[in-house]
DNA sequence: CCTACCGATCGGTAGG
DNA sequence: CCTACCGATCGGTAGG
């Protein structure tokens, strides 16, 4: 499975992007970690703004697939959220480059492709809030605030690629098995 | 108590900085927010480098500061969390700016700037840790993987001007009351 | 894929 | 606080 040259252009673009920031990587650094001139990047793209559009959309677009699919689920909610969990764990592993890049530089997305990332991610956070209010309705889930509980585990999830930059010994085998409990079940002894 | 313009550059610019990022916002986008020219900035500050450092330093120390109080009182590793998590919300709430900046734009700091900026860091998550430490050591917290706690808990403290940004309806009473419960206790019920 | 180049904009300085 | 300006760098194009 050979990558096209415009795919590799993106996933180099995705690294240099996460570790500096898509304002402060230029198309000369980014031709230069290729081993070839700026100009020769626009026989592949158009503009310095797909690469960018490219690399977000290709996981927005694998998350909410992904929730939606879950969400359809004959599951009990805390089941769908143990899957979201899981999911965001994998694509973690699989795309942590894009990911950074997602929650770090999609502000500086323009036009469409902004308002495309805001309607995917819209519509994720929507899909998500729903399943919390199916687990309070059914009464597996406390009478907690639903927007804190909404906001304080997307935000940890969609973060999960700083802690795996780390690689603090922490064995993905520990992270799948005692993320799920920290975030449902909370850190107190009862 | 009126401001220096030292002290009015650093408010407007941490704004910005929060809105487009410290990479998109120039010299001369700052000076016409404040009413004046790019070059007159060079009165009051040295460099755009200066100010965001001045603007994540400002924070960061008022973080460690707290934590390192926090961590020599007498009282459990609970009320300590607790404590943590209130200081959080109250510095989001007082510098809103300065925290979104500094979560996005440390990445952005040079030399000494940045090497104080990652000491404060490390001593902040160093404090922390041990105070779950101890709370595993005396037996009020669960016995769950140090690191992922420690991750998933200051990521969503860190980010918590993104919610507060959001202003969807939510009191601050609210999120005083069930971000600790949502954190500590998780959101299943038992 | 390259060389050569464009207009625009950047952070910052000189000098008043 | 300003005008005037510097060298450097930017995203992108023409033409081969």
């Amino acid at each position: 499975m050979s990558l096209t040259r415009k795919q590799e252009i993106i996933i180099t673009a995705s690294r240099l992007f996460k570790e500096r920031g898509y304002n402060a990587i230029s198309m000369r650094d980014l031709a230069a970690e290729m081993g070839i001139k700026a100009a020769s990047l626009y026989n592949h793209i158009s503009s310095k703004q797909e690469i960018l559009g490219l690399i977000i959309l290709k996981v927005s677009e694998e998350f909410t697939q992904h929730i939606n699919t879950i969400y359809l689920d004959e599951l009990s909610s805390i089941k769908k959220l143990e899957a979201i969990i899981q999911n965001h764990i994998e694509i973690t592993l699989k795309y942590t480059h894009h990911l950074a890049c997602m929650n770090n530089d999609w502000i500086h997305l323009e036009d469409e492709y902004k308002q495309r990332y805001l309607n995917l991610r819209n519509e994720y956070e929507s899909k998500f809030r729903q399943i919390l209010q199916q687990g309070k309705d059914e009464g597996e889930l406390k009478d907690i605030d639903l927007e804190i509980v909404v906001f304080s585990v997307l935000t940890t999830l969609r973060t999960l690629h700083i802690w795996y930059a780390k690689k603090t010994s922490i064995q993905v085998a520990t992270l799948q098995q005692d993320l799920p409990k920290t975030l449902l079940y909370g850190i107190v002894k009862s």
